[in-house]
RNA sequence: GGGCUCGUAGUGAAGUUGGCCUAUCACGCCUCCCUGUCACGGAGGAGAUCGCCGGUUCGAAUCCGGUCGGGCCCGCCA
């Protein structure tokens, strides 16, 4: 395969190269025709002269948008007046002496150029041609830069990526979840894990001590522009360590990322500032605050973290995380209290006041993760569960198997879970979350490419169960 | 579960106090011309039952009801 980007056509001038992609747009002089190529790398100039070769260059004027092409030629310098600015190749352009036609193309529904201001009905439905733009592909790049230096900043912290499965069991807390019917068990069902939590905790009874994972994630909640029933986690745990060696490590990671992946973004402060959960709301109203000096100023990064939440709320929503005491919890009922509020905790006492070992990160405004340190010992999660008002047979039922796990030496731990999705939107400046996911789902998550959700056949209705 | 908003040629928009709409513009598409364009240019052409169903009216893209589809928000999202 000696095929090369068309970008690097820059670096070979005089050379004999072969180029392959789509047809971007023709300009067609009677005797002389220009072709747009354009690959994953950008777009080049290739030009047919109509007093060369006859065959090649009528086979030329029956090039339309979207074609699929191979070129080959010689790269050529342009003349001084013939240099585009505009275009990272105009410094050079393609002779083309062999043309292979590799497929031809209906018009596209949309010009590829234009996809940005396409619908987005449209672009979702045809999501094939929205990712040939710069812009979806940018996204795109940058999201897989994104997952590879985390991956490579936690290699070298000695972290093991561990998948956890999909088909799983069910929790009465939180998010709605998805579930899943299955031919051998026709009156029981799997469940889409609405995050790894439980089984990242059991990963440090196990002795992994480090785990991280590009983890998906399903909810059956409703959606939003920065939610997705179907959405990717960074999750991580570690073992042996402290509210602060969590903070310190993920910090660190975040602005690696920014240093390596977007000089041109400036953090607004670091270390990032820390606020209280009091603090937050008294004096900006949200747990969440957006702190840019600069709103307006799109490379402003303005990280923080929120700490010191409440642990336990009063709810009168009986039916909010199933359990029906008058006590919810605020974020995560794996979490530990904070080291001065345990006895608190072990003795039920000043419940109001109980803090959270909780921390939330947060970026202009969004949540991009949370995490705590997690209750390692039985007694200290039982008496969570014991004060939310879950019945003692009811939590051996639904928490048994962590229970028992941690009864057998569990280590301390604590970890945190980042919304990937959402991070990679902000970094991107895009508006949207759907923007920075290949195939992403419309507000009430359906997949307009796929048709999904859909009817499946009666007899496979049949073999679940299910009629 | 609730509120708001949008839907007009392939695409993006205009038109929406009912009649001047036999629906306008740009891009794209088709045919022809063009040797330096890169938002190529020139001449001509095709393409819309105004999301769908029903109603009001002498008359509906325009008003009303419903419905389908996209988006935003509240609830919800450990």
């Amino acid at each position: 395969m000696n095929r090369i980007w068309v970008t690097d056509t820059v670096s070979k001038v005089d050379e004999i190269v072969e180029v392959k992609g789509w047809v971007q747009s023709r300009r067609d002089h009677g005797k002389l025709i220009f072709i747009d190529i354009r690959d994953r790398s950008g777009i080049l100039q290739a030009v047919f002269w109509g007093g060369g070769d006859k065959e090649l260059f009528e086979k030329a004027g029956t090039l339309r948008s979207e074609y699929v092409v191979s070129l080959k030629g010689k790269v050529q310098k342009r003349g001084e007046r013939q240099i585009n600015p505009d275009l990272p190749t105009g410094t050079v352009e393609l002779a083309v002496t062999e043309l292979q036609i590799l497929n031809d193309s209906e018009t596209p529904v949309f010009e590829i150029e234009k996809a940005p201001e396409i619908g987005e009905e449209l672009r979702m439905q045809y999501r094939y041609l929205d990712m040939r733009s710069p812009r979806m592909r940018d996204n795109l790049i940058k999201r897989h830069q994104i997952i590879k230096l985390v991956r490579d900043e936690l290699d070298a912290e000695e972290f093991l990526e561990i998948e956890t499965p999909y088909l799983t069991k069910g929790t009465p807390e939180g998010a709605r979840e998805f579930v899943v019917p299955a031919r051998l068990h026709t009156d029981k069902y799997f469940v889409l894990p609405q995050s790894p939590q439980q089984f990242k905790q059991l990963l440090m009874v196990g002795g992994v001590e480090r785990y991280f994972q590009i983890a998906r994630c399903f909810r059956d909640e409703d959606t939003r522009g920065d939610r997705q029933a179907e959405f990717t986690q960074m999750d991580l745990e570690m073992s042996f360590v402290e509210r602060e060696d969590v903070m310190a490590l993920n910090e660190k990671v975040l602005i690696k990322i920014v240093e390596a992946l977007y000089p041109e973004k400036r953090i607004q402060q670091v270390p990032f500032p820390r606020l209280s959960y009091a603090e937050a709301m008294a004096k900006y109203g949200t747990d969440r605050p957006d702190l840019r000096e600069n709103p307006d100023d799109p490379n402003l990064l303005a990280f923080a973290w929120v700490v010191d939440f409440p642990f336990f709320e009063k709810t009168n929503k009986q039916e909010h995380h199933g359990a029906e005491g008058e006590w919810t919890f605020t974020h995560n009922p794996f979490s530990a209290a904070i080291p001065e509020h345990r006895e608190w905790l072990q003795n039920k006492q000043n419940i109001g006041d109980i803090l959270t070992s909780q921390y939330d990160i947060v970026l202009n405004g969004y949540e991009i993760g949370g995490g705590s340190i997690r209750n390692h010992r039985p007694e200290d999660l039982r008496r969570v569960l014991e004060i939310i008002g879950h019945k003692p047979e009811n939590i051996d039922r639904d928490f048994g198997h962590m229970l028992k796990a941690f009864s057998f030496g569990a280590p301390p731990h604590g970890g945190i879970a980042w919304g990937l999705d959402r991070l990679v939107m902000l970094l991107q400046n895009e508006p949207s979350i759907r923007d920075v996911m290949a195939f992403p789902k419309t507000g009430d998550s359906r997949d307009l490419l796929m048709e999904a959700p859909s009817d499946i056949p009666e007899k496979q209705l049949k073999e679940l169960g299910l009629k």
